[in-house]
DNA sequence: GGAGTCTTCCAAAGCGCTTTGGTCATTTTG
DNA sequence: CAAAATGACCAAAGCGCTTTGGAAGACTCC
């Protein structure tokens, strides 16, 4: 059933149908409802190839994938997807992954908007003057950043977390508690989700009269082996840290690991705080001792990343609105005073 | 730069541009020349809309991705995805993600399926008598299914792993060892997957005249904490198991956590084996006691899903051929023979 | 040398929508 | 009361491609 079929079963014009349902002013209410009910008695639903040719609008929004054989996917990835999926059902939006070649998503990002292939585009772990940003800004295509970038020169919108907030609390915590010699193990450091959060850190320590000793600081991809290897090498050095902040749940897998295999014990001899994503998989509450976090759903920033997104696409956001959600810190067993 | 403009540049019909660069048989192959050249110097490329509003054909595979507050995206998901996109992008494929509710798939199928969204769409953790391969299988839509189902009087094309004969071997080795109390952490017994493996224990026991008795099976949904849970309360049996196969990389941290707090160890007083998916994040020979694992990749099933979907697009493929792959088992550390 | 057969190209008709630029009554306005 | 404005509708022109149904010329074949 497509349109010229029911506009001539309806002996109207394929403009009256069409504006008719799509709530255009220049048609007679009584006349509307009666194509509406015919639509929907005959389920008519129109094409959306053929709208798509017609308006470019395509009830899509997009993201550019980066893929490669060594190229992993964070698993993050997966809890981000169900918000933004929960609510892009409720509003009859897909998402097209389109996979690039991890080092030219330039090109990918530059046929997706010419061929008009989606009405908005997200962006997720951004870097300092990151590339993809810049150029999605000048292609012109609506967008969010999940997460920030730095050092443009002009503004965009985004939807972070406060990430060097939440570790300047935690390093705060722990210094409070007497801890002299705080650890970072954070995640890639060209990323500026780790560089505020190093820079919380810091912030934190000075703030005190202490300093983030180079050697006290890993920035690795965040897999529990990294996490073991990390919390390894900070605990065997001479003056090994009384506390670790650690960028991620499943790097903290490692740390517990390492610190057990050590002979040591949390938070007796370490104390340690991580980041928590809050997956369904994995719960800090229940690691051997329950583990203090810095806590943000990033499956709520998904659905909030949908909900800009479609807001953007219908003219309703505009501008250059950059949010940043607090973030809370949990604390449970395994922040400690420091040993004597 | 569209056809039109092109074809007038070359002073040809939009007819003969539009074969020339189709590779359709009836153009000069110096025009061809002509036009290929003509086209890649100009940087034309057909818009896809258009195309698509004239052949049908998206470009795109689709998967229905069931959403809702309650619903876990399976962090699988993620790997799988890798291997997918590493295909699809080599191959100028897109991936539709379209969220459905979790309850009622069967809409969205239809309405991807009657817009002619995608091209192909493939299925995943299907059940016995799945009712989404029944709906697909009809609509007539090429597809692939990851794992299988059963009960059917039609066949279908899928791509599985061998979980029964994985699962057997790994209780056959425990049972060589000695054990005769085995027990089985599984997924959501719902599923065809979580089925099979059982089968396949419950094969390798009878070999032997053992049975799997109703209490040494637990199903449920693969995270840390249901591991524990289930650990807990197979150990805490008069009778416990001194052996365990597990769903689950994921569920195994969770057996590893419940076999510490009872002060038992691995695998002196039980003896481990999991599946393992293959994530770059958590590796099975890394945990405290290198755990013992049946392996497989399903990264590269996702890449291999990919192939065959676009194998099936492009005709190359027919008929409903399954595959199944082999599974290894590794032996490693937390496998021992049975207690006294 | 006229009938067939290729080869190579083209004009035009879709695909199914949206949107422009009207028309024709009916109302409102000065 | 003529002129202007409004309301309700329509025909047809896109959107940019593919594909159908020729057509013109060159070549073969008795």
């Amino acid at each position: 059933m497509n349109l010229k079929q029911l506009s001539h079963m309806l002996a109207l014009s394929q403009t009256t149908v069409s504006r008719a349902l799509n709530g255009y002013p220049e048609v007679n209410e009584e006349t509307r409802r009666r194509v509406v009910d015919a639509a929907k008695r005959h389920g008519y639903r129109p094409n959306p190839s053929a709208r798509r040719l017609a308006t470019g609008k395509t009830g899509m929004i997009g993201y550019v994938l980066p893929t490669g054989a060594t190229v992993d996917i964070d698993p993050h990835f997966v809890e981000f997807l169900s918000g933004l999926g929960d609510y892009a059902r409720s509003h009859e939006l897909d998402l097209v992954l389109s996979p690039a070649d991890a080092d030219d998503q330039e090109t990918t990002y530059r046929r997706i908007v010419a061929n008009r292939q989606v009405d908005a585009v997200y962006i997720s772990s951004p870097r300092p003057a990151d590339r993809r940003v810049a150029l999605v800004n000048t292609l012109g295509i609506p967008f969010i950043v999940h997460g920030r970038s730095e050092g443009f020169d002009f503004d965009y919108p985004f939807t972070d977390i406060d990430n060097e907030g939440a570790f300047h609390e935690a390093a705060r915590l722990l210094v409070q508690l007497g801890h002299r010699r705080l650890a970072l193990i954070n995640g890639d450091d060209r990323e500026t989700f780790a560089i505020h959060r190093e820079r919380g850190v810091r912030r934190a320590l000075a703030a005190s009269g202490l300093v983030l000793r180079d050697q006290h600081v890993c920035s690795l991809t965040m897999t529990e082996e990294n996490g073991y290897r990390a919390a390894r090498r900070l605990l065997e050095q001479s003056d090994p840290p009384t506390a670790i902040a650690c960028s991620s749940l499943i790097m903290a897998l490692g740390v517990v690991r390492a610190v057990r295999d050590l002979g040591l014990t949390i938070p007796g001899d370490l104390s340690l705080i991580a980041h928590d994503d809050v997956f369904p998989w994995l719960k800090p509450e229940n690691f051997s001792v329950p583990l203090s976090t810095t806590r943000s759903s990033i499956r709520l920033a998904g659905a909030r990343i949908a909900e800009r997104l479609a807001a953007r696409i219908s003219g309703l956001e505009q501008g250059a609105r950059g949010e940043v959600w607090p973030v809370d810190l949990v604390v449970r067993g395994s922040v400690a005073g420091a040993p004597a």
